[in-house]
DNA sequence: GACTTGATTTCGGAG
DNA sequence: CTCCGAAGTCAAGTC
């Protein structure tokens, strides 16, 4: 038998069954009225209410109520499990090294508990992620503007890397930050730091798109900035256009 | 009884429990091997697996894995919860729209089925927030700087609101952002963009702690940047540097 | 280990 | 509704 449940458990027959689980290896569910409290990066109190308490092997443990996608208390993977019967109540803890921290779930009763052992098919194939738009451009540059040449992903600068390095149909340098979705100013601001990194260590001077040639030479490069996105907001278009840089259209998957 | 559990059903007898449970509104906890699908603003597929889906009557869907703290797949709250048997299996599926997403869970078997209604209790209350960091320098504002005087919080600028906002002993303007934690280059952007906003609207010069005030009469104002945060990374120290900008190492609740 | 950045981020608040 | 920034963000990759 893969899965264990018992229904209105006794506090020491819940102990039994979580102890069991946790030497099993076992996913396990526990349904209860409980308080909860954590204290580590924060400190937290929840007052007593009916819970969905999560145990994973990996040392994870999720405190789910009825409302909301993030569990409303929780302890990360590689946390350690313990169960004690304490002061009437069957007291649940995981606690982790660095940083330290606890959180303890005290269940007042416990409804039903579940345990199952899990095996295989974690591997998740995800399409529509920023890895995906850059594969994307990779294979049609042009739809970043016609004549660009991608040189380099991942390119390192004093800013750290830039998604995509390449030359634009003259030969400019040109800077490429990709976002898989609608962007605000953050995003303007990274870019600035790579194109500014750029311009430094070519020891040239940065251009915006609208900016006169008249006083430079033709064959003087200049490091452009592109941010490649779905779309952005007013301000970062606003912060686009101080500094001179061009928005792309662009989805991670085209549809 | 607040709670209902069936063990080992067959799907039309786990399809009951579940159109119930939707009903009543419970909390409901799925064991089962299931294959999973997603599709909205990216697209994923997830082989057949043993894994625990939770359902929430605020429309949130959890699928996990027996690892990790986030769920593998999920749906967020507001969307609707249907179920049905199709070609030999137990189909749930989420969906909502704006932006339109669905995610479907294909059982090829149920080990176990729980609901349980939940009542009350989801009013947490956590200590060691960035609010509590600036509720801290409000009411010791020396530990910021001696003389430091805070004016105004959520002050608007055109770069948008700045957490704190005073002067400093000399009266001239002070511009504080608030991290509850060790802060990366990112911070220092941030900030840099409230203080040039600031200095725009003053019509006033931006200065550096560690400028020289030879060229400059001691009644001329300048806008400094302060940093208050537990530590910064290296390159964020870097990056304070070049703009002139004092870190203050201070936590959100001291020891 | 620390550091940086992406994420189907989620979440809350303000406009 | 959109926009903006915080979060006990988490998680992955790099150094």
């Amino acid at each position: 038998m893969t899965v264990t449940s018992v229904h209105d458990p006794s506090h020491r027959e819940a102990l039994w069954e979580l102890e069991d689980a946790f030497e099993r290896g076992d996913l396990i569910s526990v349904f209860g009225r409980c308080t909860v409290s954590y204290e580590g990066r924060a400190a937290s109190d929840l007052g007593a209410g009916d819970r969905l308490l999560v145990l994973k092997p990996d040392g994870a443990a999720l405190v789910h109520t009825d409302e909301g996608r993030q569990p409303v208390n929780w302890q990360p993977p590689g946390s350690e499990h313990r169960a004690a019967v304490r002061e009437g109540r069957l007291r649940v803890r995981s606690t982790r090294t660095n940083p330290d921290e606890t959180l303890t779930v005290r269940f007042e009763r416990v409804h039903h508990l579940s345990a199952m052992a899990v095996t295989g098919g974690r591997d998740l194939t995800l399409h529509g992620s920023e890895e995906d738009l850059r594969t994307r451009i990779l294979e049609r540059p042009e739809l970043v503007e016609p004549g660009f040449e991608p040189r380099e992903t991942e390119r390192p600068s004093s800013a750290g890397p830039m998604d995509v390095f390449g030359v634009d149909a003259d030969g400019n340098p040109v800077v490429v930050e990709l976002k898989r979705r609608r962007v605000g100013p953050d995003a303007v601001g990274q870019l600035a730091r790579y194109v500014r990194a750029l311009r430094e260590e070519l020891g040239i001077e940065e251009r915006g798109d609208d900016e006169s040639d008249v006083d430079r030479g033709d064959d003087d490069p200049v490091v452009r900035g592109m941010l490649v996105a779905p779309s952005v907001t007013d301000r970062a278009a606003e912060r686009l256009a101080e500094r001179g840089f061009r928005h792309v259209a662009l989805d991670p998957t085209p549809e």
